[in-house]
DNA sequence: GGTGTTGCGTGCAAGTCGCACGCGCTTCTC
DNA sequence: GAGAAGCGCGTGCGACTTGCACGCAACACC
C-alpha cells in the first residue's frame, strides 16, 4: 500500500504534467501541423467523437468535460472543415448526432499517428515494464474518480 | 525497450489524463476551496514561485508555460491577496522579482498537503512499485522534452 | 390535449491569452 | 563619459474562449 511520501512525489510530478508547458510540449507540435478546423480546442471533440462514436453534443461535452455550448459551436468549426456531419437522430427528433465524417475519421487517425510515433520516440529507452507501469498507472488514476458513472464503454475509434 | 503499441496505449491513456474533465478532477475541488486570490490560473504561478525562488516575472512565464503579461496580471492578483510581494531586483533595477510572503508559502503548503491528502486516498491500494513507477514514468516523460535546457534547478519550495 | 421536461443552438458578459507598445535601466562602443 | 542599442517590465488592446441563460422545438406523462 501507497504512503504518503509516494503521494506527495506523485503530486509533484503530476503538477509538473499538467502545466500548460508540458501539456503544450507534448501536444502543440502536433496539433500545429493539422487541418484546417482542427486545434487545441476542437481536437478534444474530434477525438472524443472517434472513441465514443455518433453522440449528442450534451454527452460529448460531458466526456470532454466543457459546456455543451462549446461542444456545439466547436461541431459547427468540423462540420464547416467537412470533418463532422450533423444528422438528426431518429429515435428523437430534439437531439442531433454528431458523427465524424470519413475525413474526419483518417484526421483523428493520422494525428493520433503522428502523436504515437513522438511518444514512441520519446519512450524508445525505456524498459517495456516502466512504459506499461506508466500507462496503467494513469488508467487507475483516471478511472477512479469516476465513482459517479456507471457505463464505461471504452471503444476505440 | 518500449515497442510502438506501448506508445499508442500511452497516446491514449495520456491523451485521457489531459482532457480538461480529468484535469479537473484532480484540481478543482481543491482549488475551488483556496483563498482569495488563489485560482486555476494564479495557482500554477504561486506554485512555479514556491519551487523556484524569488524569481523574475519572465523567468516565471516561461517556466508555468504562460505569457510573461499573464504572469505579470496573475501576480497582482497574488500581490492584492497577500501572497505575494514584489522587490526590485538588487542587482538590476530593470527587473522585478517576484517572491512569496510567509503567508503565500503558508497557502502553497496548504493547498500541496490537500492535494497530496487527495491522492494519497486515491492511491492507497496500490501497491508501492506501481506508484513508484508511474511517478518515475512521468518524470523521464516531463525531463525528456526539456533538451534545449541545460539547468535544471529542482528546489522544493 | 395540456403541461412539464429535455436537447439544441445562440446572445451575451466575463475572463483569458498573447502581441505590441512605451518607459526606465543596463550594456556596449567609441 | 556620452550616445546607441538591448533588455525587462507592466499595460492597452483585440481575438478568442467559456459558461450561463434564453427561446425554440420535440418528447413524455397524465
Amino acid at each position: 500500500m501507497a504512503d504518503t511520501g509516494l503521494a506527495r512525489d506523485l503530486e509533484q510530478a503530476l503538477g509538473q504534467l499538467l502545466l500548460r508547458r508540458n501539456r503544450s510540449a507534448l501536444y502543440d507540435a502536433v496539433l500545429d501541423s493539422a487541418p484546417t478546423g482542427v486545434d487545441r480546442q476542437t481536437y478534444p471533440v474530434l477525438s472524443g467523437l472517434a472513441r465514443l462514436g455518433p453522440q449528442s453534443a450534451a454527452r460529448l461535452a460531458d466526456e470532454v468535460g466543457i459546456d455543451r455550448s462549446g461542444a456545439s459551436r466547436y461541431a459547427d468549426r468540423l462540420e464547416s472543415a467537412g470533418l463532422l456531419e450533423r444528422s438528426p437522430d431518429p429515435r428523437d427528433r430534439r437531439a442531433t448526432l454528431l458523427a465524424l465524417t470519413p475525413e474526419g475519421h483518417a484526421t483523428v487517425v493520422k494525428l493520433r499517428d503522428t502523436l504515437t510515433r513522438h511518444l514512441a520516440y520519446r519512450i524508445a529507452d525505456w524498459p517495456d515494464w516502466q512504459a506499461q507501469a506508466l500507462i496503467d498507472g494513469i488508467r487507475l488514476l483516471i478511472d477512479e474518480p469516476r465513482e459517479g458513472r456507471e457505463e464505461q464503454e471504452e471503444g476505440v475509434g
